[in-house]
DNA sequence: ACGATGACAGTTT
DNA sequence: CAAACTGCCATCG
């Protein structure tokens, strides 16, 4: 079926794509920055996957369930806000996830992998 | 339209 | 082993 221009609304479907692919997060799983860029289109937008994130007060007010991100530590970041900080790793420890002394998960074990994708 | 910022990751010192 | 720097992409002001 038809298709758009591929030029048209790049970053609009990049967010797009990974608000849905957020959104298919089971409960008690996390997902790194990186695994969702590489799954979503690039693994360099690591970054940029956080910024559709942040972005979400522009976006849909959706309810994504944002706070299944994580970064690589398998912890959550700790950016200008606390409180968000705080407000995640609760949710995630509300759901199973385990977080240990230092303050990350084990990626190994809580890392959610998409049916088909495979991960190291 | 432009410049600066940010919820990251990977590599090197 | 741990800390610091650079690179990348999208969003915000």
């Amino acid at each position: 079926m038809p298709r758009k221009d591929s030029k048209a609304s790049a970053d609009a479907q990049f967010r797009a794509r990974v608000l849905e692919l957020v959104a298919q997060i089971p409960r008690g799983k996390v997902v790194t920055y990186g695994q969702v860029a590489t799954m979503v289109d690039s693994p360099r937008s690591a970054r940029a996957g956080g910024g559709v994130l942040s972005g979400l007060k522009s976006g849909p007010p959706t309810e994504l369930p944002w706070h299944r991100v994580i970064n690589s530590r398998g912890g959550v970041s700790a950016p200008n806000e606390p409180h968000r900080f705080q407000v995640q790793r609760a949710l995630l420890e509300a759901e199973g996830v385990v977080f240990r002394e230092n303050g990350t998960c084990d990626l190994k074990a809580f890392r959610w992998v998409a049916q088909g994708w495979s991960w190291e």
